[in-house]
DNA sequence: TGACTATTTGAACTTTTGTTTGATATCGTC
DNA sequence: GACGATATCAAACAAAAGTTCAAATAGTCA
């Protein structure tokens, strides 16, 4: 009853999120949509254009969505929280989406994604500054495979649940304790890292004798 | 010319590997398989009963070269090497065929994945005794974030490969110059870790605060 | 009120895709 | 050398999905 003041064009994005966000991206179809929205196929062309025209505005949506939250939550979390980027404004499945979102080539996927390793680029950086983070020797590609890494582990999220029993895609989950198993796994190889001493100057002088003792990293654009 | 001595049926499930390696799932046809392995639709679905069950006899090969792998390489690589059960045995497209398909929820790649974790398991455990690896009091758990992480990055091979420059899927690469901004940054985070020992400690207290202090973890199953 | 515009629908159209089918060729075996 | 089974093909079929379209409805403003 509770009358719903989107327009007509907001319900079917909407809609269109929660599809793309819950099920395998080919799977679903406009009749899918529309049928979700509470409308007809027709209308979901007629306001979009087309199918694909549809995805790039949900993209977009959701990449301004990410947008907002970051300027709202400006070192509200740590660098270990790159995903706090997500958290919901709203009670899109943000997450979900972008765990299938981030796998098509889509431009404004991609600009989304080095925004957020621009920016745990940054956090490490004030990190390392206020003494919480070690320092490397190569900044970027270190916070690039961390971001990557994470995301991927949520891009993961259907394995990742059925092994440790949380799903990093909602966020009720991730702030209750069932999340206790992955954080602390993950906050075990992020804070002392899994090598002892020995062992990773043994590897180091391997990769040193592979890859040329100390690649020049200083401004490498 | 030279004479393809495998087997029509042998030559479509390759040519299948190959499709489902290098495009989205859902984008590979019966025609496109069938022109691949220079067959017509009807012989593909005469071989292999249909779509799905091809599916299902590449993704049991597949997981049959990784198993055949795995045995022939024991204890080769050590344990920050847990996709080397990838490396080639023929030069079907493994690695790319398995990026994609560990998006899937079929039992065979569920049955593969559980079984990588259990190795990483037991690697972990090895090393521990062998005083490579430091010890963990949750080591499944770190396990399978190690795995799921890895694995997640190979799965955002093409984001890896925009911002680093390494196909992570081409064994090639990997072996070459080429990975070291990814193999040094993957290093750089499981070696020695992010964070600061006081910083650590902070963040240790935190989470003993939110999920309790010493969860029980001696034999959880 | 009355015209003009925008919205919405549901059916129809087109293309794509997996599968079926019947005919033809090939191969192994007696 | 003939026969039965298997392999292969090309064409045809049916279902699904994106899109078009003409008609009906609602809304707006002179």
């Amino acid at each position: 009853m509770a009358s719903d003041d989107r327009t007509t064009k907001a319900r079917i994005r909407d809609a269109a999120i929660e599809q793309w966000a819950a099920n395998p991206p080919n799977s679903v179809t406009v009749r899918d949509i529309a049928a979700a929205a509470g409308v007809s196929p027709g209308s979901v062309i007629h306001h979009y254009g087309s199918m694909v025209e549809l995805r790039t505005a949900t993209n977009e949506y959701i990449a301004g969505l990410v947008q907002e939250q970051k300027r709202k939550a400006v070192q509200t979390s740590g660098p270990l929280d790159i995903l706090g980027s997500f958290r919901s404004l709203t009670d899109l499945p943000i997450t979900a989406y972008l765990a299938r979102a981030i796998l098509s080539d889509d431009p404004t996927v991609t600009a989304l994604v080095d925004g957020l390793v621009d920016d745990a680029v940054g956090y490490l950086e004030a990190g390392v500054e206020a003494g919480t983070i070690t320092p490397s020797d190569h900044p970027r590609e270190r916070a690039t495979v961390l971001v990557l890494w994470t995301f991927g582990g949520i891009v993961l999220h259907e394995h990742m649940e059925r092994l440790l029993g949380v799903d990093l895609t909602d966020p009720e989950a991730l702030a209750s304790p069932a999340a206790g198993p992955y954080t602390r796994a993950a906050f075990d190889i992020v804070s002392r890292g899994l090598l002892t001493e020995d062992f990773a100057r043994h590897i180091q002088d391997s990769l040193d004798a592979a890859y040329g003792a100390e690649p020049d990293t200083k401004d490498a654009s």
